[in-house]
DNA sequence: TTTAGGG
DNA sequence: CCCTAAA
């Protein structure tokens, strides 16, 4: 009976820490303990915090030994997603954390760099992609039924909805060793905390919903000018069958560490009076984000330069400060018997999916949708002559609906995961096609001009919302094939989102390959990854690559999710064999 | 398009 | 993952 309960949590909206930012105590002067931080250890933990920020000029690279006695998580902070089960008491939550810590913060500053360059849109997805999870609960091979035993007697048996709320608690703290460097001007912000900014949530005439902000001028703040050769003009082709190739193109990418140099230089200066209002602003937004009624979205920083920029005249430029991002509504849905890996991945993916190919960005100028794109900032009134204080950006459903077909479960291509009892058929996520995420805050002011305006707008919540319920493929990881609307899409391409192979995938490309051998793709993909449209065969044959890799090496140096021995073992046994077996087939040919 | 490798 | 030369 249980079995057959299926819990339906329908999200209403996310905050993830897209870009890090200072802790509310940190802003506030004080000096951050993480929460688990036992009394007695918390004078030794202040001191060790005030010690990093000293040595964070000199620090070169993260000691990490000198942080271990704190837990990842708490380190990084995390932001939750409530759920309010209205057929419980307790409220579930899910928290959006990061995937990685350190390798998150790289990211980070790449996302600020080509936020800079191009919009918001990249630099969303590519934070979505891969540097948050849905976490907390340790055992995620703990069946939902088993977690949720009381619930399960009180939910209906389908279509019971828990109205998922957002708890946006700020990050508690970002930064460590040289990481905080890169940020080091934003956990050192000015004082000014004055909550007079009043922020709320608008809705346009097209139903979508926006925060307003206020943008911040850029004048005089050479941090904000974009590299041009920053630009990623790379031109991607979609096959018919949502593969992919690539056309030549043009600049290199930008090296992790010129983009720690890119993000140093666009960082906020503490001595840039423009920026107590952004800390003013900030300490709206916290107050607001404490408010766990509050539908929070992705929080986003970012910075735009104009299109045109006129060497040596930096008045010209506009900065926008973008805060928060909110998505559309999201649905899942999920059995019961489904595990609590699969429900974290559920959510994950359906964030992921969203925030990665499903949106596009509108601008609204005045409540007035901004829609020719090669009209210039200063034609379209985006100045900073001050005229214009609305400026809102949202996040809009890039299709009507967007389906995931995907199996929720652990239970892959392979048949090893027996134990997971999630019915792929009855899957679903869905995406509340009609409401539009916002930003919140994106923030304009006039440098050297401390007071500023507030701005208002109505507060209106997404009322709709529509369950699309799809059939799950028997693939591993979601697939997400949105249909490609060329016209009109943005001009530069995004890197294709990140998904790491799970360990069944893992599993699954093991066994394929220990049947098909190397060098045969194209059949390893259709054998055992034929549902999973994202996987291509070059990404399987890159995927053993590192596989093989990944098995030479110690077990210390490798990262991410760790693969089982026995497979990686297996992957040494049947690359040794093909080895050997290539190595004969060379002889035979040289000894003819 | 697919394979094979370097980036 | 990306990008491509070759096959």
């Amino acid at each position: 009976m249980v079995s057959q309960t299926r819990l339906e949590y329908g999200f209403i909206g996310y905050q993830v820490p897209v870009f890090p930012r200072a802790s509310r105590s940190a802003r506030e002067g004080e000096t951050f303990v993480p929460p688990n931080c036992k009394k007695d250890q918390q004078n030794a933990c202040k001191n060790r915090v005030l010690k990093e920020q000293e040595d964070e000029i000199q620090s070169s690279k993260c000691n990490l030994s000198d942080k271990e006695t704190y837990n990842e998580k708490t380190l990084s902070g995390y932001h939750q997603i409530r759920t309010v089960n209205k057929f419980s008491h307790a409220p579930d939550q899910f928290n959006l954390k990061p995937y990685s810590s350190l390798k998150g913060f790289d990211k980070l500053a790449n996302v600020s760099g080509r936020n800079a360059n191009h919009s918001s849109e990249l630099g969303i997805s590519s934070l979505i992609s891969g540097e948050f999870s849905v976490g907390q609960f340790e055992d995620a091979r703990a069946e939902l039924s088993i977690i949720q035993t009381v619930k399960s007697e009180t939910l209906q048996p389908t279509g019971s909805l828990d109205a998922l709320e957002m708890d946006c608690k700020p990050p508690h703290y970002f930064c460590s060793g040289s990481k905080t460097s890169l940020f080091k001007d934003w956990t050192t912000l000015g004082p000014s905390r004055r909550s007079d900014t009043i922020e709320t949530v608008s809705r346009d005439d097209n139903g979508n919903y926006m925060a307003d902000q206020r943008i911040k001028n850029l004048s005089s703040s050479r941090r904000w000018r974009v590299s041009p050769n920053l630009n990623d003009g790379k031109r991607r082709k979609i096959f018919h069958d949502g593969r992919t190739s690539y056309s030549r193109q043009r600049s290199k990418r930008i090296s992790p560490l010129k983009r720690r140099d890119f993000f140093n230089q666009c960082r906020f200066s503490g001595s840039d009076r423009g920026f107590q209002l952004d800390d003013r602003f900030n300490s709206a937004a916290d107050k607001r984000v404490d408010d766990d009624n509050y539908c929070a979205a992705i929080r986003v920083a970012s910075s735009v330069a104009s299109p045109h920029p006129h060497p040596g005249s930096r008045d010209r430029n506009v900065k926008l400060r973008i805060k928060s991002f909110k998505v559309p509504e999201l649905l899942v849905e999920i059995p019961t018997t489904a595990t609590v890996g699969s429900l974290k991945r559920s959510v994950m993916e359906a964030v992921t999916t969203v925030l990665g190919d499903g949106l596009h960005v509108g601008i609204l100028l005045q409540g007035k949708k901004v829609r020719d794109d090669s009209k210039t900032l200063i034609q379209t009134g985006i100045s900073r002559d001050g005229k214009h204080r609305n400026l809102g950006f949202m996040l809009e459903p890039r299709h009507a609906q967007i389906k995931l077909p995907r199996c929720l479960g652990e239970q892959g291509i392979t048949s090893h995961a027996t134990s997971f009892t999630l019915d792929p058929r009855t899957s679903s996520i869905s995406l509340d096609p009609p409401v539009a995420g916002c930003i919140n805050g994106a923030q304009r002011d006039h440098h050297l001009v401390p007071s500023l305006p507030n701005i208002s707008a109505s507060t209106t919540l997404p009322n709709s919302q529509s369950r699309v319920s799809v059939p799950a493929i028997s693939g591993e990881a979601l697939a997400v094939v949105p249909i490609h609307h060329r016209a009109g899409r943005r001009e530069f391409v995004q890197r294709r989102i990140r998904r790491p192979f799970s360990v069944s995938e893992v599993e699954a490309l093991v066994q394929a390959v220990e049947k098909l051998g190397t060098g045969r793709w194209r059949d390893v993909k259709l054998r055992a990854f034929d549902n999973a449209k994202h996987r291509t065969y070059v990404d399987l044959k890159d995927k053993w690559k590192t596989l093989v890799h990944t098995a030479r090496i110690s077990p210390q140096q490798r990262r991410g999710e760790p693969v089982p021995q026995e497979l990686l073992d297996r992957v040494l046994a049947v690359h040794a064999y093909r080895s050997q077996q290539q190595a004969k087939q060379q002889q035979l040919k040289s000894g003819v």
